[in-house]
DNA sequence: ATAATAACAATAATCATTACTGTTTTAGTG
DNA sequence: CACTAAAACAGTAATGATTATTGTTATTAT
């Protein structure tokens, strides 16, 4: 488990903090190649499943996206994903307001809950402004 | 977007009615193939999804699975995912229970929300029962 | 019975992600 | 400062779930 520094893997974790939008491994490759212009796919994959596991950042995979996003920021908060543009966008709502749903979910089941992952769908304002354009 | 009846399809729907553990399209196919032995997986994967589309089934896409789970039961209700065993369980909390859920996200919110994801992750009965007896 | 079209089986393609391979960096030790 | 073991790298191949393509068969309405 010991963590050897990289350029490239603090490159990764330094753009990851300039971003509030939740970037894609793709859009991370795109962007550190500037800097490392003969960076591979694989070591950003390796790099930020690295940093997730270390807890440096968070994965986010949603079912109704096809590819995972990052997220520099680990304290827990909610997401809304735009099903127009994809967008993966944070919310203001508390953490804490939901935190005893696991313990109401728990009630009348067997099994043990540890966490529960909730996300919100729908259209985000960039969409909304451009479609009742075109209408 | 004419639906022509297929005995593959009838097969396929009625297999899932007799499920209640949410079988993944590889499942589907295994034992639909009994009847049909040179049915094709694409055969399977596409009435699963024109079924889904046409609101007969619901497709379930958890963001800590890789796999799609399909489920007769259409009525919204929400669902536990063990991280040990990677079952998928009704869970008997009331889907009413959350429904002002959306609203609340929506404060502070510049977008439109539509509908919220939410699932619990952790151990199943069956996992505890059997770790129990290793430790 | 016929004809239009949806569905089929078989197979190839896609796409995000992971694994493999041989080389280069890093970091600890003398 | 050289040396060495381990980690990380670039490049590339493989994986695995799902979707698309193709030529054939089944369904349904006239």
């Amino acid at each position: 488990m010991n963590m050897k520094y990289s350029r490239q893997r603090a490159a990764i974790l330094s753009f990851l903090q300039s971003r509030r939008d939740h970037p894609t491994a793709e859009t991370v490759y795109t962007n550190v190649k500037e800097a490392f212009p003969n960076i591979s796919l694989g070591t950003v994959y390796r790099n930020l499943n690295q940093l997730a596991e270390a807890g440096m950042i968070a994965k986010h995979s949603f079912g109704v996206l096809s590819i995972d996003h990052f997220d520099y920021n680990t304290s827990p908060h909610y997401h809304f994903v735009c099903k127009c543009c994809n967008a993966v966008i944070d919310l203001p709502m508390a953490y804490s307001d939901f935190s005893s749903i696991d313990a109401e979910a728990s009630e009348g089941f067997d099994g043990l809950i540890e966490e529960h992952r909730l996300y919100f769908c729908g259209i985000c304002k960039h969409c909304l402004d451009k479609d009742s354009g075109q209408a």
